[in-house]
DNA sequence: GATAAAATGAAACTCAGTTTCAAATTGGTA
DNA sequence: TACCAATTTGAAACTGAGTTTCATTTTATC
């Protein structure tokens, strides 16, 4: 068994510990590379971009697609965390996320997973819909 | 009770018309100005996105946001047909569209409205994740 | 230190969708 | 029919996320 982790370099170590100390956000590209344009300390728009790649068939970090508009989040998976368990719901209207967990939802993946053949991504899923808030509006 | 349905345009009509023969289908933006320029009957981009934006306001109308690459696709909304009821899976890595009719599924949503209150919009929702013949390889 | 493989980044590009604005069309109404 | 305001059109320029290109730099290894 090989690894074959490419080279380590500065950039990508810091976009790392970024998202690693932002674990409990969902950071975009966009984010990364003003952050580091902030701090004098810039990285280029397309390493930004292949190093979110990488880590990502990597498994290191989450991928988020949730606006048609604002580009993809990212999230440094925490080793210790087990909250893969949950869903995205996002309001049609507001604009707002929510987070979903429930056993009988997560149940419904083993269900299509058996009747349906198939085997449901949660992080990349997003429920649309119609929060509460404006549904009484 | 006024209708504010604004003008009737020959361009308008023809997007209708073409959406209506095409109703079993996902129509992109591109695909319909590609049709009217291929028939010699050009309609301008920002046309056709205006008079989509319009149709799917007024519900005549669905949009779907089935891919991250490629565009939004829309498809007429027949009066007569009840299909309003399937999900859409789509496969992480072949691509490939899928068409998910299934009661056990279909009563999540009450599920969710009632303990979760959210009230799930079945056309927007896309899940993600892995086919069956993807799984196997 | 030398070397090959891999990573970087500036710049140009792609592509869906939006904005702008002058010109054309629509549906009244005199 | 002629006129008019409101609305729609479309070419062109723009936006913004993400990709590609390629010369230069960095990395791990010998």
């Amino acid at each position: 068994m090989e690894k074959k982790l490419g080279y380590k370099t500065k950039q990508r170590e810091c976009i790392i510990e970024f998202l690693k100390e932002n674990n409990d956000k969902h950071i975009t590209a966009d984010e990364i590379i003003e952050h580091f344009k902030s701090i004098g300390n810039p990285i280029g728009k397309s390493t930004v971009y292949r190093c979110l790649d990488k880590l990502l068939a990597e498994n290191v970090v989450r991928k988020y697609v949730i606006s048609e508009r604002d580009g993809s989040c990212f999230q440094y998976i925490d080793k210790h965390d087990e909250c893969i368990n949950h869903y995205h719901m996002k309001c049609n209207k507001c604009g707002k996320l929510y987070h979903l967990e429930c056993d009988e939802v997560n149940e419904l993946q083993n269900h299509i997973l058996k009747h349906h053949n198939f085997k449901i991504d949660i992080c990349k899923t997003v429920l649309y819909g119609l929060c509460e808030d404006c549904m009484n509006k």
